[in-house]
DNA sequence: ATAGGCCTGACG
DNA sequence: CGTCAGGCCTAT
């Protein structure tokens, strides 16, 4: 579900409202989410640590703990993470219960249980193979077009490219698009045709995507809501995503949508060579 | 590179 | 009923 930029609103949210809380206890009511260490020693683990810091990397949250531990949590497709006050209502599927000692609760919530969820040794990320595997953060100021370059070498099509975690953090199918459309480039290109100005038009795109994504309080297409339980404003301007027949904005032709690596991908036959 | 699987829910 | 869904892993 969430993407770069809900998984970063997020991560603020929780930064403003949760450094230096201490976790008083946490429940596990799915432990299949839990995947390090065991259950057990996930709860054992967690009870009585402070929340250091709140970062992300890519689509992982990562709280630094006091006990140089890191919780690490993925939201996979329609996971949400929701604070609420002690014995506030607890949505559907609420699956894992952080009680801070406050009295607060953070709770998680995930109806397809895609996502996952680790404590890990500060330092250690092996246990999570994605998160250790993870390409360069696009948002970051050292993300600069030669990183974008070396990021998209070889022959696949340019749409799994930036799907791939581990040439590029944090992009899934709703930016990958909307960033193609504004680069003006087809998903379906493959990457040894590109030139170094598509190099170029694509790395502004995804930056400029992902900061405006964050700023409209990112995509609620279904499930995404932040913090607070709120929906974002940016999927009203999602120029392509999901707009299958509807007229290209920028010059009206209808858009298209075609399946690739599994994945419904929507552009612009005209705009997008 | 592609299909299938993990899950639940919304919609036609 | 079938199709589709913001992610990611595995097996072919």
């Amino acid at each position: 579900m969430p993407e770069l930029p809900e998984v970063e609103i997020i991560r603020g949210q929780l930064e403003r409202e949760l450094l230096g809380a201490r976790i008083a206890a946490c429940e596990v009511a799915l432990t299949r989410l839990v995947t390090h260490p065991t259950p057990l020693g996930y709860r054992r683990g967690l009870k009585g640590r402070a929340i250091v810091s709140v970062g992300r990397r890519g689509k992982y949250l990562l709280f630094a703990l006091d006990g140089k531990r890191e919780l690490v949590v993925h939201l996979g497709m329609t996971g949400s993470l929701i604070l609420s006050s002690r014995g506030g209502a607890r949505p559907r599927h609420t699956h894992i219960v952080f009680h801070l000692e406050d009295g607060r609760d953070l709770l998680y919530v995930d109806p397809r249980t895609f996502g996952e969820t680790a404590l890990l040794r500060r330092g250690d990320r092996r246990p999570m193979r994605g998160l250790d595997r993870m390409g360069p953060e696009p948002l970051e100021d050292g993300f600069t077009c030669e990183c974008l370059a070396s990021a998209l070498r070889g022959t696949c099509r340019v749409k799994s490219a930036l799907l791939d975690q581990s040439r590029v953090a944090g992009i899934g199918n709703i930016y990958s698009d909307e960033a193609l459309h504004r680069a003006g480039v087809s998903p379906l290109r493959r990457l040894d045709t590109l030139s170094p100005t598509e190099i170029e038009r694509i790395h502004s795109a995804v930056r400029e995507v992902l900061r405006e994504a964050i700023s409209g309080g990112g995509s609620s297409v279904s499930d995404y809501v932040n913090l607070r339980g709120e929906r974002g404003a940016f999927q009203d301007d999602h120029r392509v995503y999901r707009r299958e027949g509807e007229p290209c904005p920028a010059c009206g032709t209808s858009i298209r949508r075609e399946v690739i690596s599994g994945r419904s991908s929507y552009f612009c036959p005209k705009c997008q060579k």
